[in-house]
RNA sequence: GGGCGCGUAGCUCAGUGGGAGAGCACUGCCUUCACACGGCAGGGGUCGCAGGUUCGAAACCUGCCGCGCCCACCA
């Protein structure tokens, strides 16, 4: 059926046909778009700038569901302000992503059998490097399928040598102000990486696991993890325990191993939790750690790199695994194992890459002093430099900025920028910036680890625009403007980039040196159960696919009318669906007007001089128009979308182009006068429209308009610039039009509900006679009343059957309707009735409430008024129903019928 | 353990003191000349529960129940 060829009715005149194929344009479309450099920043302009930071994607990465909708909008924030005149500049790039890219790379070699180890240090870097020409950046590829418009002239990668040199610069002002240094400390470990990690690298999971109680003779202890037993050097009970006062000073022997350890009394015990006594282990566990700083315990060291006992000859060599099960059974077989308690919920720390089980371990790594950092990047927020949406999430940021422990930046990996610090023979220690010379001789070599990822992520706000150089661009685009990103990197990233940026910039001012001005944070993306996306749920919905089914319109629509600020994005095909139905009916509206000779030519006709209807939509536009930008602003974009999308399909679809259905059949002024306000209309709604739907508005604009493009065209409300300030006119905002209109609807809408209720078919034409428009303000309009509602000009042998009342005293509209042969008289009465027992139901409430005098001496005049007014409309209403229902014909029921 | 948030129509969600809304889904009629990815009309909700404040509560306060997320060094 829809196989119809639109192509050779409609092509000729309108030049679109009438379903839009979005993979036609599309492409073609967004190269223009950067051939054209409309994308591209130009720091020696006098327009105002305009920043937006990308958060840079994974080198390995590809888009999926979660990205779409940042990058949808951001590119629409960016769209919308370009339109309004500013510079904009939206920088794309990529993050080397250490842990992750090497991963990938290692299984890749695991593939052809060999290991990171097998190339050396060189060789493997070496490699990255090629995979990550061969395949990387794939997502970059998938950023123009959506839309984005983003400057590629600036692309970067945190690993490039601009990015690099500032990360070195960075690493030598904090080392040299004593932000970083090195330290012995129990860090986070992942045993299969064989890495060092951040304590937010770690994901926390209630899993199963037992509880073990040991006797280590006069007392017991309770552990989850019996292995680390082996690198116990005290056992710790609270200060003021009476069971154990008389222990406090004593040693034991630590059974399996033969040493002899101390009871310590430390207040960090739990008296009430188990037997209130605890094993300390401070080489493997981090309280156990500070409990052994206070006491000067020694740290014994029982698990290496990868996890395995290192010590106690029956269990060297085993897995943690491994070794817990075996030692278990040997305390068991020495009766020690005095109680048992599995399975046992606890939370147990993993490795947010990898998964593997993190295990604490004390090992020497370098950290960020983050304590002034952090309260700057607290301050910073507090004092309203930046702005956090919604603000509700600056409770989250502050939470974590306010409480920060000291960060461990270094990774014992190839991939990333090796640390600059250099060890001498005689144990010099030197941290060497990007222009120094590194110390060279016999015995000088420098650090093998590299920098946590996170580390070149947060200075990428400046990295990108040339710092530690004073370039152009950065006098021109620092401070950014906003960055708008999940909710779920407030931590990783947004803090981090918060600290650096403050410090490195500190030379700006406190009004200049903060990354960015506004943190708009969005939800993350879930299916429509709520659930969030992840392949192995199944529920993993492809952007892509989506692009490739319905077009990217369509998927950024569905994914910007979902979004509220912070709140979570659900998705799902039915949602797509309408997305793309959505785009259709945007693409045949405009298909309509160009067809009936839509026009931007010439100036719009004054106001005065146009119907109702006309200055009806006009002013509909005007108020969407302030509306919509309002919502922008405040990043609601689902607001946005949702009075884009109402006035689109309810208001234009719905109502103005039935209504200016007739004017243009009949030519002549009236014609001419809609079809400028026609293409005035789409002209303003295609602007608004463009920064979500880039695509399809751009396809209809300059169809429409003959333009050269919408992407530079000035946007209707809130210009800095240009002289568009006349594409919505305060003085369009006509009330009165507005509530003509209303009533309008009103009466077509009543007239087709009653003949929806009577089974008349749609097309059916009516005989009908309209009483009350002459001396109201719609007598201009009866004939689109008459179009609308399907009613013919009465017949001389017109017999009123039935009608249809609007409205109360003078200004009632009544259509009487010749249905005779086709009414339904009893179905009528019935109707009738029950909007009569409504009416009167109105009317007893209202009037028991002007009789409440509690409430006429509190309530607020103007709301005894409303209530005043409802009455009279409730008997109005009353009168109305009761006139109709005697006027109805008696009943005549076939013959047939006439016994039941 | 701490923090934040949520519970409104079958589903996903708007709605921060004055007559319960949207999209999708559902029902009926309709290939009406922009659009069947459409049109018109319609059904459907004790706004989690219980108290309180108020003339008036989905909204404000208290408690309870249920759910989600984040943070946390409970052995």
């Amino acid at each position: 059926m829809t196989a119809t060829d639109p192509a050779d009715a409609d092509n000729p005149p309108s030049g679109l046909p009438s379903v839009y194929s979005p993979a036609s344009v599309e492409t073609k479309l967004y190269e223009r778009w950067v051939d054209r450099g409309y994308f591209t920043a130009d720091a020696t302009s006098d327009k105002p700038p305009f920043t937006i930071v990308l958060p840079p994607p994974n080198v390995t990465g590809q888009l999926h569901m979660g990205h779409a909708p940042q990058h949808t909008l951001m590119d629409a924030v960016t769209r919308r302000r370009r339109m309004q005149g500013y510079e904009t500049l939206w920088l794309p790039g990529m993050d080397h992503a250490g842990i992750a890219t090497q991963n990938v790379v290692e299984r890749e070699l695991g593939k052809e059998g060999i290991s990171r180890d097998d190339l050396g240090r060189e060789g493997f870097v070496e490699r990255v490097w090629q995979w990550k020409a061969e395949y990387g950046g794939r997502i970059l590829g998938q950023m123009r399928r959506l839309g984005d418009g983003v400057d590629w002239s600036r692309e970067r990668f945190t690993m490039d040598a601009g990015s690099s040199r500032a990360v070195g610069t960075m690493f030598k002002r904090l080392y040299d102000d004593g932000l970083i240094y090195r330290a012995e400390r129990i860090i986070n470990w992942c045993p299969r990486d064989r890495t060092a990690l951040s304590d937010i690298e770690v994901d926390h999971s209630d899993d199963e696991g037992e509880l073990i109680s040991i006797s280590y003779g006069p007392i017991t202890v309770a552990t989850t993890r019996v292995e680390t037993m082996l690198g116990d050097t005290a056992v710790a009970v609270h200060p003021d325990d009476p069971r154990y006062a008389h222990l406090v000073g004593t040693e034991i022997e630590l059974p399996l191993t033969g040493r002899r350890i101390p009871i310590i009394a430390d207040e960090h015990v739990d008296p009430a939790f188990g037997t209130g006594a605890v094993k300390v282990t401070p080489a493997h566990d981090p309280n156990d750690f500070e409990i052994g700083q206070r006491h000067g315990l020694p740290a014994i060291t029982v698990l290496d790199e990868r996890g395995v006992i290192t010590t106690h000859g029956p269990f060297k060599g085993l897995d943690r695994f491994e070794a817990r099960p075996a030692i278990t059974a040997a305390l068991r077989e020495l009766g020690l194992v005095v109680a048992e308690k599995r399975p046992y919920i606890h939370s147990v720390g993993h490795c947010s890459r990898c998964d593997t089980v993190i295990e604490p371990r004390l090992s020497l790594q370098w950290f960020v002093k983050v304590e002034s950092l952090a309260k700057a990047a607290g301050d910073a927020v507090r004092d309203g430099r930046v702005t956090i949406h919604p603000p509700e999430m600056a409770r989250n940021y502050f939470e974590w900025v306010d409480n920060m422990h000291d960060w461990c930046i270094s990774r014992q990996l190839w991939w990333g920028h090796r640390i600059p610090v250099w060890y001498g023979p005689e144990g010099e220690v030197v941290a060497v910036g990007p222009d120094d010379e590194p110390p060279s001789g016999d015995g000088w070599r420098q650090d093998d680890d590299v920098l946590d990822t996170w580390f070149s992520s947060a200075l990428w706000p400046f990295s990108t625009l040339g710092w530690p150089a004073e370039t152009a661009d950065l006098e021109k685009f620092y401070p950014t403007s906003v960055l708008l990103t999940g909710y779920d990197i407030i931590f990783f990233w947004v803090a981090r980039m918060m600290m650096f940026g403050l410090y490195a910039m500190a030379d700006r001012g406190p009004e200049g040196s903060m990354p960015f001005r506004t943190v708009a944070l969005t939800g993350l993306v879930r299916d429509d159960r709520g659930r969030k996306m992840s392949k192995s749920a199944g529920n993993g919905i492809d952007p892509l696919e989506w692009i490739d089914t319905y077009g990217a319109d369509a998927a950024r629509f569905t994914l910007a009318r979902s979004a509220s600020p912070g709140s979570d994005i659900p998705v799902s095909e039915e949602l797509a669906q309408g997305g793309r139905n959505l785009i259709t009916k945007l693409w045949n509206a405009t298909r309509f007007a160009i067809l009936n000779g839509a026009t931007v030519e010439g100036p719009l006709p004054d106001l005065q001089t146009l119907p109702a209807t006309e200055r009806w939509i006009l002013s509909r536009l005007t108020r969407t128009a302030a509306d919509i930008d309002g919502y922008f602003e405040d990043f609601q974009f689902a607001k946005a979308c949702d009075a884009l999308f109402h006035f689109t399909w309810d208001e234009l679809c719905d109502w103005y182009l039935e209504l200016a259905k007739l004017p243009l059949e009949r030519g002549g002024v009236e014609a001419t006068a809609t079809r400028r306000v026609l293409g005035h209309v789409l002209d303003v709604l295609l602007r608004l429209w463009h920064p979500v739907i880039p695509f399809v508005t751009e396809e209809l604009w300059t169809t429409l308009t003959g333009g050269e493009t919408v992407v530079l065209a000035p946007w209707p409300t809130g210009l800095v610039t240009g002289g568009a300030a006349a594409l919505v006119d305060v003085a369009t905002v006509d009330g009165p039009a507005e509530s003509l209109i209303t009533q309008l609807q009103a009466v077509v809408t009543e007239v087709r509900r009653f003949r929806a209720e009577q089974g008349l078919r749609p097309a059916q034409r009516v005989p009908a006679r309209i009483d009350g428009l002459a001396n109201g303000a719609l007598g201009p309009f009866e004939d689109q009343i008459r179009s609308l509602a399907r009613l013919q000009i009465p017949t001389d042998d017109f017999q009123e059957t039935a009608a249809v009342v609007v409205g109360h005293s003078g200004r009632a509209v009544r259509v009487a309707l010749d249905l005779s042969g086709t009414i339904d008289i009893g179905k009528e009465r019935a109707r009738l009735t029950k909007a009569f027992g409504v009416a009167v139901n109105e009317v007893a409430l209202a009037e028991a409430k002007l009789a409440d005098e509690a409430f006429i001496a509190k309530a607020p005049a103007q709301v005894v008024d409303k209530i005043r007014v409802r009455l009279g409309d409730a008997v109005a209403e009353v009168e109305r129903l009761r006139g109709q229902l005697d006027a109805l014909p008696p009943e005549t029921l076939p013959p047939d019928q006439s016994q039941q």
